[in-house]
DNA sequence: TCTGGGGTCCTTGAGCCA
DNA sequence: TCTGTGGCTCAAGGACCC
């Protein structure tokens, strides 16, 4: 079986010259703060974060201002606070952001048909087959500043990955395009964690294996790394460092769970508050779920405790749920299944395993005669 | 004064069954 | 009847992303 057969120098790719794949990343410049100027625009030039209120409030995102004294996104807003004693602290708007986003999108739409969304703020575009792909992503840049006066940052390659990174590279209202090869002597040097899917824990992992650039992920055996990280994700990370991503761009991508959890401002040592917190967020979720057309057979609770460890449990029924009183039933069930003997920071439910479409569970479930 | 919320995907191990 | 094996589902945890 060790002979190599993993992501091989054989697949080399002969360049990207738009007869392969064309695919572009399309990257909303410090998105939240971009859409708070556009009804605040005294901001413009000034240190600002969109954070929450409270105590353990996390920053979403910072002006370019704020970000020049270290303020980063997911840092305490009271950390940067610190860093940044003058920043102008906004609360964030998802109603107003989804609406902006929507825009965009539709623009998007608007010139091509196969569009990803990945998140609010970014997109992946498939080009290929396109004439003249660049010209295309250039009117659609020029589209969105006009229209919604947000700026974009664009990568284009042969694969989702190489868009990403040449999106990124550049910000912002960057437009880099790169052929496989480009993308090789750009980022040799850099650091693997650099790549997407590579997080801090796994850049760790892989530095106490000697390998520290992405060049020399890429040159390493497959099947050595699939000792470390198991059979799909060791040969997975060396073909992530030789730009290798065969992954489409897909236009309707279906949720798979819906959660809502959350953190309290003082961690919670009364139990009957926490089971009165957690029927409100079984409420919470269930209107949701109503909402988007959502039932599922497993229902879980997380929970995290003071010093931030934390447990997740489910339980998996014969027929899927979606209301508030049968996920509130079986959410505190699971919560009976721990010891609350240590103060609570965190608790969420979710409800998984939305695999069969409401259209057939309905059917499944209807009455018999 | 540490570390949000809402997601997805992967791995591991247990249990069940043929 | 016992043992091994492989497939499958489920649970739990971890890692990652925006």
């Amino acid at each position: 079986v060790a002979d190599g057969s993993y992501g091989t120098e054989n697949t080399e790719n002969p360049g990207w010259e738009g007869v392969d794949r064309t695919i572009a990343h399309l990257d909303l410049d410090a998105f939240f703060f971009s859409v708070e100027l556009r009804r605040r625009p005294e901001l413009r030039g000034r240190p600002v974060i969109v954070a929450g209120s409270g105590p353990r409030a996390v920053v979403t995102t910072a002006s370019y201002e704020a970000r020049k004294h270290g303020v980063g996104s997911a840092m305490p807003a009271a950390k940067a606070l610190r860093l940044c004693p003058d920043a102008i602290v906004v609360p964030p708007d998802g109603p107003e952001y989804r609406r902006a986003s929507t825009e965009v999108m539709e623009i998007l739409h608007h010139h091509v048909e196969t569009v990803q969304q990945a998140g609010l703020d970014e997109a992946y575009i498939d080009l290929s087959g396109m004439a003249a792909p660049v010209a295309a992503m250039k009117r659609i840049v020029h589209d969105i500043e006009t229209e919604t006066t947000l700026h974009a940052s664009v990568g284009m390659g042969p694969n989702r990955l190489i868009a990403k990174l040449a999106s990124d590279a550049d910000k912002p209202r960057g437009f880099l395009v790169l052929t496989r090869t480009q993308a090789q002597i750009r980022f040799a040097e850099a650091e693997c964690g650099l790549i997407p899917g590579i997080g801090p824990k796994t850049q760790y992992r892989l530095t106490r294996l000697g390998i520290r650039t992405v060049a020399q992920l890429a040159a390493t055996d497959p099947l050595a790394l699939a000792e470390e990280f198991g059979l799909r994700t060791g040969p997975w990370l060396v073909n992530r460092a030789r730009f290798i991503d065969d992954s489409p761009v897909e236009v309707d991508r279906e949720a798979v769970s819906e959660s809502r959890e959350t953190t309290f401002d003082v961690d919670l040592t009364d139990t009957a508050e926490l089971r009165r917190r957690l029927d409100l967020l079984s409420g919470e979720l269930a209107a949701a779920l109503k909402a988007h057309g959502h039932r599922g057979r497993t229902v879980g609770i997380k929970i995290r405790f003071s010093d931030f460890e934390t447990h997740t449990r489910a339980k998996t029924l014969p027929t899927p749920v979606s209301a508030a009183n049968d996920i509130a039933t079986i959410a505190q069930e699971l919560l009976n299944g721990f010891t609350l003997e240590r103060p609570v920071r965190l608790i969420g439910v979710r409800v998984a395993g939305f695999n069969r479409s409401q259209h057939d569970a309905g059917q499944l479930t209807l009455p018999i005669g």
